[in-house]
Order: C-alpha cells, then sequence, then structure tokens
RNA sequence: GCUCAUAUAGCUCAGUAGGUAGAGCACUUCCUUGGUAAGGAAGAGGUCACCGGUUCAAAUCCGGUUAUGAGCUCCA
C-alpha cells in the first residue's frame, strides 16, 4: 500500500505497487503521455519500475534537465541500434552522455565516413519514427554476460567481468532487436527520441588509454523538440565565427605559419593587445606586493635534472647542445625563481617573498595537442612564486584567489570554474606532505566558500592545485589562474631561510598564475569579446575620419593631439566617401568613430559616433578625450558600449 | 603522438568525368569631394602546401611529408 509524495507535498495512496507512469495516469493523461521517466526517494527508475514502499516520487518530462539527459542517453542506445543493423560486425563498447547530447564509441573495421553517418542517422530517425517501446529487463550477472558473449559483443563481457559485480543485476534494455546495457533510466518509448543530429566521429582510446585500441567515437547532439535542436545547431554557426583564430584574421591581430608550430607571430594589432595586458598585469602585481625579475630561457640540464621535470618532462622539452654541454629551453620558471631566492641569507622576516616573472616557456607539446593560442608550444606566463612558510599559505592562497576574482572581473567574466586537483600518481614528496598540501588548499576554498569541483589525481607532480578555468565560445574549458601548493621543490633546490629560532628551514613555495599564460588568455578575451574589445585594451581606441579634402588637415590636428594624450588613434583621411568609412572601421570594432567635416572644423568639434552606431553628439577634442579616459580608466568592467 | 578530415590569389570560396586556373572582397591607378554601414572604371595578382609516383598530359588519381581543424591521450 504505497504512500505516493509529490514535490508540492500532495500524497497518494494505492492498494498495489505503482509505477512511475501509473502515478502520471492518475494524475492526468497529458502528464502520462509526457513521463520519461522518475526519481524514487531521490533514486532515478524508468517509467514502469514499480514502487512497493512509501516513497517520494519526482516525474521527469523533457522539460527537466533530468529528463532531458535520459533522452540523450536513449539516443545513444538508438544509435547503437542502428550501427548494428547497418554494420552488424560493430562491437559496441559504451555510450555515454555528454553536455547537449551523446556519443557511441564502437569497434569497426569499416572507417566511418560523412557519408555514412548521414546514412546511419537516416536509419536513426526511421526506427525513432516507429516509436517503438522500449522495454528494460534486470537480469542476474550470468545471463548478462551470456547475452552478450553470444552476441559477440567482447567491450560488454569486459565490462561485466572487470566493473560489474556478480551480485548486481545488470538493466538490459531491448530496443526491438538491438540488446544495450545499462544503469539506466531510459525513455519508455522512442518516441521521446526525435530531435537529434550526429555531428562527426573521431578516434577514442578503449577506457580513455592511450596504451588500449583506438575505437571510433559518433558524436550526437539531442534536444526536447525540434525548436531547441535547431537553436543549438544555430548556436554552433554563431559560435564559429567568434572562433579566436578567425577573428584575429579579420582584426589581423596575430598569424601562426608552419615553420613555428604553436608559436605565435603577433602583429601590431594584436601586440597593442598583449603589451596592454601585460601593462595592467604589471600593475596588479606592484600594487599587490610582488617583485618581478627576469630569468634565463635556456639553462642548463643539470637544473632541470635536479628539479624532477628532466625525469617526467624530457620528452616535452626542447633542448640545445653547446660546447659539450647540454641545455633546456625553460618549460617552466620555478626552477629559476628558487635560483633567486638561493641568492643571499634570507630570513622569516623576508616571507612571505613573492617573485614574478613573465615568463617565457617553451614545451615540446605533442603536435595533435596544439589548437590556436589556445594550446601553444611558445607561450609567456604571468607566473610568479610565492616563498613563505607553511603557516602562511592559507593567508596567501587566500589573498591570491581575491586578487584573481579581481583582475578577472576587469574583463568581466561572470563563470569561472573552479577545481580542485589532488595528487597523481607518478609525484614526488612523502603522503603526510602532500595530505597537508591538499588540506590548505581545500581550507582555503572552503573559507571564502567557493564552490569548486574536485579532480583526484589530477595535481602537478610536485603538489595540489587550484585551477581556475575560463570557456572559450564553444564552451570548452581551459585552464587559465591556478595556485599550486609545492612542498618539494624549494627542499630539491636547496632553498632555505632562517627561522626566528635561529634554525635553518626550507620554505614552502607556492606557483601560481593568474592569466595563465598571455597567448591563452588572449585567445579567450577575443572569444569573449568577439573582437570588439574595451576601450582600455582596443588595439584603435579611435579613427578620425574627414568628409572631404578640405578638413585632411583638421583631421590631422585632431588625431595627433589626441594621441600626444597617450590614446591608440588613428587617421583615415582616404579619398573614400564617409558612409564608405564607417562600415570599414565599425567592422573593425574601433569604440569611438569621430567624423569631422566643415561644420566640425568651424565649431572645432568632432561628431562623434560609437562602433554600435549610437550618435554621441558633437564634443570638443578635451570633451572626447575625457570620454575615452573614463571608459580606460573602468575598464571591461562595465559593459559600457552596447 | 593516435583517429578522421582539410590544404587553390592577401581574405572567403568555385573548379563538373585528369587537357598547364576562376569569382567576390581586398590591392594599384584613374574618375568622383560625397555628412554616418559598400560611388564608378581599368589594372595587377596563383610552381593549386611540399616531395615522389601513375599518365602523352595531374590542382584533379595514388603514396609519403608538413601544417591546420575536430576528437582522444597528454598538459610542469
Amino acid at each position: 500500500m504505497p504512500r505516493i509524495t509529490l514535490p508540492d507535498g500532495s500524497q497518494r495512496q494505492y492498494d498495489n505497487p505503482v509505477s512511475v507512469y501509473d502515478v502520471a495516469a492518475d494524475i492526468g493523461p497529458g502528464l502520462a503521455k509526457a513521463t520519461i521517466a522518475g526519481a524514487v526517494n531521490g533514486q532515478r527508475v524508468d517509467a514502469h519500475e514499480l514502487i512497493e514502499e512509501d516513497a517520494s516520487l519526482v516525474i521527469y518530462t523533457a522539460k527537466d534537465e533530468d529528463g532531458l539527459e535520459i533522452i540523450r542517453h536513449s539516443c545513444a542506445h538508438l544509435l547503437g541500434h542502428a550501427i548494428k543493423q547497418l554494420w552488424p560486425e560493430a562491437k559496441m563498447a559504451i555510450g555515454p552522455t555528454i553536455e547537449n547530447g551523446f556519443y557511441y564509441d564502437i569497434d569497426l573495421e569499416h572507417r566511418l565516413t560523412e557519408e555514412d553517418l548521414a546514412a546511419l542517422e537516416q536509419r536513426m530517425v526511421e526506427l525513432a519514427k516507429t516509436d517503438y517501446d522500449v522495454v528494460k529487463r534486470k537480469v542476474n550477472w550470468q545471463e548478462a554476460r551470456d547475452t552478450f558473449a553470444a552476441r559477440d559483443e567482447p567491450y560488454k563481457v569486459e565490462i561485466l567481468d572487470r566493473d560489474i559485480d556478480r551480485e548486481d543485476r545488470p538493466g538490459l534494455y531491448h530496443h526491438e532487436e538491438y540488446i544495450d546495457m545499462c544503469r539506466g533510466p531510459h525513455v519508455p518509448n522512442m518516441r521521446f527520441c526525435h530531435h537529434f543530429k550526429l555531428m562527426r566521429v573521431s578516434g577514442a582510446y578503449w577506457r580513455g588509454d592511450s596504451n588500449n585500441k583506438m575505437l571510433q567515437r559518433i558524436y550526437g547532439t539531442a534536444w526536447p523538440d525540434k525548436k531547441q535542436l535547431k537553436a543549438h545547431l544555430q548556436f554552433l554557426r554563431e559560435a564559429e565565427k567568434r572562433d579566436h583564430r578567425k577573428l584575429a584574421k579579420k582584426f589581423d591581430l596575430f598569424h601562426l605559419q608552419e615553420e613555428a608550430p604553436g608559436m605565435v607571430f603577433w602583429h601590431p594589432k594584436g601586440w597593442t593587445i598583449y603589451t596592454e595586458l601585460e601593462r595592467y598585469m604589471r600593475q596588479v602585481q606592484r600594487q599587490n606586493g610582488y617583485l618581478e625579475i627576469n630569468t634565463p630561457m635556456v639553462v642548463d640540464r643539470t637544473l632541470w635534472e635536479k628539479s624532477g621535470h628532466w625525469d617526467k618532462f624530457r620528452d616535452d622539452m626542447f633542448t640545445v647542445e653547446s660546447e659539450s654541454r647540454d641545455y633546456a629551453v625553460k618549460p617552466m620558471n620555478c626552477p629559476c625563481h628558487i635560483q633567486v631566492f638561493n641568492q643571499g641569507l634570507k630570513s622569516y622576516r623576508d616571507l612571505p617573498l613573492r617573485l614574478a616573472e613573465f615568463g617565457s616557456c617553451h614545451r615540446d607539446e605533442a603536435s595533435g595537442t596544439l589548437q590556436g593560442l589556445m594550446r601553444v608550444r611558445g607561450f609567456v606566463q604571468d607566473d610568479a612564486h610565492i616563498f613563505c612558510a607553511e603557516s602562511q599559505i592559507q593567508s596567501e592562497v587566500s589573498i591570491f584567489t581575491d586578487l584573481l576574482f579581481e583582475v578577472y572581473k576587469d574583463f568581466g567574466f561572470e563563470e569561472v570554474l573552479i577545481r580542485l586537483s589532488t595528487r597523481p600518481e607518478q609525484r614526488v614528496g612523502s603522503d603526510e606532505v602532500w595530505d597537508k598540501a591538499e588540506q590548505a588548499l581545500a581550507d582555503a576554498l572552503a573559507a571564502k566558500e567557493l564552490a569548486y569541483d574536485l579532480l583526484p589525481g589530477e595535481g602537478a607532480f610536485y603538489g595540489p592545485k587550484i585551477e581556475f578555468s575560463l570557456k572559450d565560445c564553444l564552451g570548452r574549458v581551459w585552464q587559465c589562474g591556478t595556485i599550486q601548493v609545492d612542498f618539494s621543490m624549494p627542499g630539491r633546490l636547496d632553498a632555505q631561510y632562517v627561522a626566528e629560532d635561529g634554525s635553518r628551514q626550507v620554505p614552502v613555495m607556492l606557483h601560481r598564475a593568474i592569466l595563465g599564460s598571455f597567448e591563452r588568455f588572449i585567445g579567450i578575451l577575443i572569444e569573449h569579446y568577439e573582437g570588439a574589445f574595451p576601450a582600455w585594451l582596443a588595439p584603435q581606441q579611435a579613427v578620425v575620419m574627414n568628409i572631404t579634402d578640405n578638413q585632411a588637415d583638421y583631421a590631422q590636428k585632431v588625431a595627433d593631439s589626441l594621441k600626444n594624450k597617450g590614446f591608440r588613434v588613428i587617421n583615415d583621411l582616404r579619398n573614400e566617401k564617409i558612409g564608405f568609412k564607417i562600415r570599414e572601421h565599425t567592422i573593425q570594432k574601433i569604440p569611438y568613430l569621430l567624423v569631422v567635416g566643415d561644420k566640425e572644423v568651424a565649431t572645432q568639434t568632432v561628431a562623434v559616433r560609437s562602433r554600435s552606431g549610437d550618435d554621441l553628439g558633437s564634443l570638443s577634442v578635451d570633451e572626447f578625450a575625457e570620454r575615452l579616459a573614463k571608459d580606460v580608466q573602468r575598464r571591461g568592467r562595465v559593459d559600457f558600449d552596447n
């Protein structure tokens, strides 16, 4: 006699066990029809699973996040159903949901082409159109294994053998003749899976291990209705236009070329953004107790051996040889910073000592990992190392976190993902030391009440880290800021200080960066602003345009006067119509367009237009300069120009 | 590094079934001096990524290399 409590607090009493679907039908036929699955006492279950005891129940429809995820998961099964019809020899691996969709990894000799993908999608459409019922059967472990062994599905058998307890009762979902194994829940009927699209095929290692066979991964996106599917595809098309590599060409910011893969040729406009960013970071660091240094780019191999980097990263380091000595181009700055720390005897009074460097680093990243500005081989970190006593860790982490968010605010970033990465398998330092380091970071985050994800095993080899990540135009996550506790390297490289009691102590080192690298951060910024940089970063802040040759001298004078005030101003005195010039510079997203005709010459003003097309009226040059100065001062904190 | 795809003028792209390359924009020159998103005309510009093979003949077919893109692995 189960008593069912619904989310609104109402209760329903039944004489016999009921399914989620039964309760939905009891509430109304519309809800019954829309029911995908449910949650009984917080546990997700299939629509037809029976509830025997008193329970709370949430009913999922396509409108719920959970319902949508189930739809996506079932689309993966649908893909499996279609694959096995078209390529019966395909071996099915796993088919989970991901953001916006799903994928299925399959082992298939035949290489799937674009046309195959279209044919596969077509078959999925046909299968889904029949609105067949999905039937779940819970079986014992042996029956599940026999089922997949009989169907020649070695990956499913391996999953059962390795990952599923012999006492478990795996769920077998029957999609007509196709059977998939899944914890579920899944949709009760394929009518929920009508709005999907297969996106691409790529390689993926079985169990995510590059020593294993590479399977073919088929990606799809799925939505509750046609409208949302269309909207998503539209979003992808729009995102493509914001791609920083595309915008870099459009705005002439930088280029990459074959002779220097993963290394950036900055053009004047891109380099202006870079140097303004650097100037800003230098100011931030000076105001926050950092001392800027600079260290060599090419350093003897023995230092890297001592630091431990040679052991772990030698394949990814560029090396050079000179007069029978081996050097490495520095892949990171920390060992060099310790060399600076080690000069002269340090006292506890010197701590925390914050050494900063815009450190140029090179890493010989695997060719397949390179990606525009986001993943490069040559880059500059806004790096700093804080040498401190153990007792100072938490406050330093805390101060740093505040500073990072202050900086990110200046760019208007709203979504920052925070993650705590803990000890990896290959590491240096004792477990005791790792315990302390991980605790220190967790405590600092807790004290700030910052929400974060835990990434076990993802830490650096010398210590755990907090990562602060931003998203690109497609929602891909890129680590930018970081702070890492390191109890190991200072000791390995003989750093010490004299403590209050006169004893020699090894300092703790905090590795930290706010932007991460200028390259990646600028890549993110280009996409974030879609090329419409706020005035303080805009390569060109204003353009002066004359209407006819008559005003050329005055236009030149206006531009010169603004340049003398320190602004980045260009003039456009070409023999073109004003509409043409406005169009060009609007497309180039220069914040301010200054038009001068006879009227402006007579009144000694400029007619100001914003890149968003607003007429800001006639201003004297001084008035305009004041306005621009204000914009520069407030940086990106306010979205002032839209 | 692995899987798949791509590589044609400065940019965006076309080039059907192998017969030594086209468009638009940009560029140069000339005309036009025009008040807020494209005025007109003419001209110049390419060893079709690179190396090799097949062929009478290769941008086109085949093999390799490099780079790029998507994803996987990696990421100090």
